[in-house]
RNA sequence: GCUGAUGUAGCUCAGUCGGUUAGAGCACGAAACUCAUAAUUUCGGGGUCGGUGGUUCAAGUCCACCCAUCAGCACCA
């Protein structure tokens, strides 16, 4: 049966490039994930794209002194370079700064506002005189009440570490230019969580038996301590202007426009493709899965918020049929987070690797490798250098990778470069019972990556390797070719065809040398499809996305068939062995800044 | 501070309804082998299961408290 399979990512910041903490959260997972549904046939749509709005965004284009515009859209191009280059496999990867994406978001809003779920209320908030504008909290410094600092946050004092509101301070005086700013009254509109807390209550309290423990505890123990309104306007530029006469200087604010993405996205993939109703397969279809794939501290906005905002929308949006619901999150596989040497991450410190950095220098199957196999699926975890090294060497290399290169540099060179035939004896005990071993892979690897246990799914595939080892190990073709070269060439005929249901195996994990194992067994064809880059013009704006076209992928989740007498292409090593010394050189870099 | 998650061999993790001497992979030691990127295979050493109490015939597994790490409670999403 066909599954239809929608596949969130968290949207990055377009504020600076993604680090290894992004890709082993956030993005190497469902990717995945992703590669798997589609090898089994499933309809996969994955999408994402660039958060271009948000207060991290304008505070860097103020610093640099340029417009937020230049700001993310040069981010944006180098997200779209680190997910091809690693293999990131999105359908669409677009950005928030779309007609699409505003349009979406506006009309969600409209549908909340109608429904009763959003109230306006009345509040007070400094405003610059000399700028002519309401500063968000950040952009206010002051005297800290409870310790006297002088240089305190409108939201925080960094030297005390109290939770402030910005009237609180004392002496407040503007960020940008030291003026005093002045109270003013404005209206903000508030969703209304409270409404929603029951449904939202019902929603997390069914059918989450396959949820991680600590995203439907904490989202449960979030919901169950009372949901309170929000505010999802600003009084800011940047943003997405409100879809109501005599509001113009407001904009919806990030966090309830932002989520929206994943819906606009799977929007403009349908229209990009013309089909543009192709979208409700996914979110009308009761029997769709949809699953978002972030970092733990985006939880509560995806197993909480989102619910909300699509409850609030009546759960229908762009359909006219009342039988018809938009689905609500079905998995929401949060990931804790990656440390680097034993410490946090770190933008501000430059205590990260970067992805385009990190890509320049090593191919992009063995950081996948490594990246999974310390994915930080149920607590923190830890990148070391000397981790990627040895796992590096002495497991992708050592068993995998000499697996592979040991038979096929045999079969080529001992068998006239072809796939040798099964002699007459046919195949014995030890032949079908490693095939079988192997072939059980499919399910076994395939039940545990269904169930997005993406390192479990990893090991398992190691496990099956180590087994085609032993088996070659026992029947030592390379002896037993020496007096009986028909029953050894039936042995290398059963260690191909294991490598060859080995390569769909590991090809979710690592796809592009599984891809060059595919030609050197003699196949043509991508085993998946192909990534691009396209430029999409709307009414007045023009956009870049990463798209994917999977129509002629050959590669399928079944067992091999590998046929005698196949022409081999001329193999060469998949993986290349690192240099201890090579982890004593990185962190150097890494300290030289 | 409040809420939640996590804490099992050097590293990454399994440990189902509590039940025989706590498991796996890698690292480490020894042996075999040589087709292969000194890769492979076999065998072995290695843990008072964060701590302290408690329930029980029996606890890594249940309960209480404590400690450590992380996240949320912030106009950061």
């Amino acid at each position: 049966m066909t599954e239809k399979i929608l596949v969130c990512t968290a949207w990055p910041y377009a504020n600076g490039d993604l680090h290894i903490g992004h890709l082993a959260g956030a993005y190497l997972p469902p990717d995945i994930f992703a590669r798997y549904h589609r090898l089994r046939g499933n309809n996969v749509l994955m999408v994402s794209g660039s958060d271009s709005h948000g207060t991290p965004i304008t505070l860097k284009a103020d610093a640099e002194g340029v417009s937020p515009v230049e700001v993310f859209e040069r981010y944006h191009l180098r997200f779209l370079q680190t997910f091809q280059d690693i293999g990131v496999t999105y359908n669409l990867f677009t950005h928030t700064d779309t007609e699409n994406h505003a349009k979406v978001a506006q009309d969600i809003f409209a549908a909340c506002l109608e429904n009763g779920f959003i109230y306006n209320h009345t509040e007070q908030q400094f405003y610059s005189e000399t700028e002519g504008r309401f500063l968000p909290d950040r952009y206010i410094e002051g005297t800290c009440p409870k310790c006297g600092f002088d240089g305190a946050r409108g939201d925080q004092c960094d030297n005390c570490k109290s939770l402030l509101d910005p009237t609180d301070l004392i002496n407040p005086r503007s960020k940008n230019d030291g003026s005093t700013p002045v109270l003013r009254e404005t209206e903000h509109f508030y969703l209304d969580l409270q409404k929603l807390n029951e449904d939202v209550l019902d929603y997390l309290s069914t059918g989450k038996e396959h949820w991680r423990p600590n995203v439907i505890n904490f989202s449960l123990q979030y919901a169950k301590d009372g949901l309170k309104g929000r505010a999802i306007t600003r009084d800011i530029e940047w943003g997405i202007p409100l879809p109501l006469s005599g509001y113009e200087d407001k904009r919806l604010y990030v966090w309830f426009e932002a989520v929206i993405g994943y819906f606009s996205a799977s929007v403009e993939y349908a229209a990009n493709v013309g089909q543009p109703e192709l979208w409700k397969e996914w979110w009308y279809d009761p029997a769709a899965k949809t699953y978002y794939f972030i970092g733990k501290d985006n939880i509560p906005f995806h197993t909480v918020i989102w619910p909300a905002e699509l409850m609030a929308t009546g759960r229908r949006l762009y359909e006219t049929d009342p039988n018809k619901q938009l689905n609500l999150p079905y998995d929401v596989p949060a990931n804790e987070y990656l440390n680097m040497e034993g410490e946090k991450l770190s933008t501000s410190r430059n205590w990260a690797i970067w992805a385009p950095d990190l890509l320049e220098r090593y191919d992009p199957d063995p950081i996948r490798f490594y990246l999974n196999a310390i994915a930080p699926e149920s607590r923190d975890t830890d990148f070391t250098f000397e981790g990627f090294i040895r796992r590096n060497n002495d497991e992708l290399v050592a068993t995998w990778g000499n697996l592979v290169n040991r038979v096929l540099g045999f079969a080529y060179k001992r068998y006239n470069g072809k796939v040798p035939e099964i002699g007459p004896a046919g195949l014995d005990d030890a032949d079908r019972q490693i095939i079988a071993e192997v072939e059980a892979g499919f399910q076994s690897v395939g039940d545990l990556l269904a169930a997005v246990k993406l390192k479990a799914a990893q090991e398992e595939a190691m496990r099956l390797a180590k087994a085609a080892n032993v088996y070659l190990d026992g029947k030592a073709p390379w002896k037993a070719i020496k007096d009986d070269p028909v029953a050894a060439g039936t042995s290398v005929y059963v260690a191909l065809r294991v490598i060859d249901n080995l390569k769909i195996l590991f090809a979710p994990f690592l796809p592009h040398t599984c891809q060059k194992l595919h030609e050197y067994l003699g196949y043509d064809g991508q085993l998946f499809g192909r990534q691009y880059v396209e430029e999409f013009t709307e009414t007045e704006r023009v956009h870049k996305a990463l798209c994917y076209d999977g129509s002629l992928a050959v590669g399928r989740w079944e067992a091999s068939q590998l046929q005698p007498g196949q022409s081999l292409r001329k193999p060469a090593p998949l993986f290349k062995k690192l240099e201890p010394e090579l982890a004593a050189q990185e962190i150097a870099r890494l300290t030289q800044g």
